[in-house]
DNA sequence: CTGAAAGCGCTAACAA
DNA sequence: TTGTTAGCGCTTTCAG
């Protein structure tokens, strides 16, 4: 059933239903009410297609993500749906897995399918999908450091804020020996955070150790590995920052199967404050970035400067859905940037240093700064039957 | 640049600008060269609307899941997308947050984009929207029982065979006091689990205590919950097994809070083996089921089924994706099933019932079966500084 | 094997 | 205010 079959039976024009089903304000109520009563009856649902094709929009926003399978994402996604959704737009998932290959398909299908906006939650896209972006009037927003160029906006997240209240945090502990585990330092967020993290060690008067400075993945196996290769350092750091919760994860995991304990050997300081962070144990503290805030400013930057010249946005897109209603309120922006906050959420992987607890203790032999008493002296927690 | 510019570059007509980026095999390879030529110098990507509106098929994959905050459906929805991109479809994602509403829209969005077939990876569609998925000769397959009705097919997961190991390994430890945390009773995926541990209860000769079958909600928050209304029990079990692996980890939170330890005090089963049941502290002991095997079987039931009357199929959708393959293979099905397996594996929540270990220790006073030792006497394990 | 032409279902001028 | 009409970019007959 489609639009020439509802204006028969409503004994319109095929015009008439558009403008109806559009809620152009200018329909006599009478026809209107003619119109909508057809529209029920056959339950008629306008070709999406079709729609797209002549207007030249698709009331669709491309969401780039590296990787789904990290929690953090289904979050965003989530709260970007319900952004797009209240504003009569779909999202169209791409997840690049990390490879420039599959960055470069998705970027393909976003432009395929005509998205009128690109949310890229993820590293570098190549120059030539950029330009070609611009180059059809697409609006783009990077989360974070991106290059600069025409039509480019970035959300720029404030990770100073928040990982130097973790420092911090950990600096009144009494920690001076701070490890931190990094994301693909080829992504310029993780880069973003490390520089952060380095600033704030700087700041404080500490200097990192090279050592203690490393390279994982943001994945839950790249933590653990990240760990292990800490724990056969010579000398050991009394606290660890990780670059995202499911790294701090899989360190938590590495020290359980190590024999190590939460906080009392190490502190922990994860980032991103997922709805799992909460349910670790012990529960992580973590650094909090609102996904919610992210993906409001991200569909909010792209809709205020959706095409401005051709598709005047008279109306809705739904035979159902209310308009969103204050999109173009906003003027074009260029080179626009929202801030997106951090902040430390204290839970309870951050404690003394251990070695706080051995100076509490004068009777403990002295032991070395840096190392931990040997494993065999340590007792198993559960022994298996 | 559409494909007019590329057939007056290429000194052809449009039709044969289409034949070639379709694959079409009769095109003189000459001119094939040529028009592959400008595509290629171009950066011709065909739009998809309109390729859409004209064949009918959009090569859209709907899946609906129930809340993509699980980490589960990620998981699947990687293993989907992969599945779908591979034989050259996209997929369009709705989550409906458990709301019939938010489902309604969901099916509306799909029917819009016209796509060419629907996975249903949660509760039941009502029956509207299947009616109409029906008449417009929509193919959709559902994960669990569902409703019986034409052009319906439902993938069969073993619940029974998974959970029945996971009852008898329990029973092998020696737990006879098994609780059971299930998920939304209002889902037949939830119910079927609820089943198939009733089931394997009896089967080993156990009946089911109804104060130890509690309705939980497939999430953190929930798993947490429901624990807690078991420790408030005046008789406690001494194993949980859990409807999926979000609700455990929550039940792991409540032990933890409440100082109790697994698997000396409770032993703990989850479902569906998510990546992160290998990280927790202790790595979960859970019944796994594969994600691949559900999004491949889904994909591939209904491409089987694709629109057998409408729209031959001649080749490939997008310019630089090979053909799929063997698409056609399978004749149109009905009622088919495929069955996804399921089977435990066992990690570290589970051991001996606490019982037990009383049993090993003459001299320790004779407990109450069903509850633990008062709170009181048992030592904080990690007391903070 | 190729090209001309007829739409797919809808929106947006433009006329009435 | 409403209806008529010309496409949107592409696929697919149908002649050549």
């Amino acid at each position: 059933m489609d639009i020439r079959g509802v204006a028969a039976l409503a004994r319109v024009s095929i015009a008439t239903v558009s403008r109806t089903i559009n809620h152009v304000p200018t329909v006599d109520p009478a026809l209107a009410a003619r119109v909508w009563k057809v529209v029920h009856e056959l339950n008629y649902l306008p070709n999406t297609q079709a729609r797209a094709l002549v207007s030249g929009r698709s009331r669709l926003i491309g969401l780039i993500v590296s990787e789904i399978t990290n929690p953090f994402f289904p979050e965003l996604i989530q709260e970007f749906e319900q952004a797009a959704v209240a504003r009569g737009y779909e999202i169209l998932i791409g997840s690049t897995n990390y490879e420039s290959k599959t960055m470069e398909i998705c970027a393909r299908r976003m432009l395929e399918r005509k998205v009128d906006g690109v949310a890229v939650m993820t590293f570098g896209v190549e120059d030539f999908f950029l330009d070609r972006f611009a180059a059809e009037n697409i609006p783009y927003v990077f989360i974070d450091p991106a290059p600069s160029r025409p039509l480019n906006s970035v959300l720029a997240v404030d990770y100073l804020a928040g990982i130097s209240e973790g420092v911090q945090h950990l600096a009144v502990l009494g920690h001076r020996n701070i490890a931190f585990i990094s994301g693909p330092l080829s992504r310029r967020s993780s880069l973003s955070r490390k520089e952060a993290f380095l600033a704030c060690l700087h700041s404080i008067g500490l200097k990192p150790n090279p050592d203690w400075l490393i390279e994982g993945d943001h994945t839950l196996d790249g933590g653990r590995d990240a760990m292990q290769k800490i724990l056969a350092l010579p000398h050991l750091p009394t606290a660890i920052m990780c670059s995202n919760d499911m790294t701090a994860i899989g360190v938590q995991h590495a020290l359980f199967e190590a024999d190590l304990r939460i906080p009392d050997d190490f502190s922990l300081i994860g980032f991103d404050d997922i709805h799992l962070a909460e349910y670790t144990i012990p529960p992580l503290t973590t650094i909090r970035m609102s996904c919610r805030d992210l993906a409001t400013r991200a569909m909010e930057n792209l809709l205020s400067r959706r095409n401005p010249g051709v598709g005047s946005t008279p109306s809705t897109a739904s035979t159902t859905q209310p308009a969103g209603g204050l999109d173009s309120l906003n003027p074009r922006q260029d080179q626009p940037s929202a801030t997106i906050a951090t902040r430390l959420i204290v839970r309870r992987t951050t404690g003394l240093p251990h070695r706080a607890l051995d100076d509490l203790r004068p009777d403990a032999s002295k032991q070395n700064t840096t190392s931990l008493p040997p494993r065999a002296q340590r007792q198993r927690r559960s022994a298996r039957p």
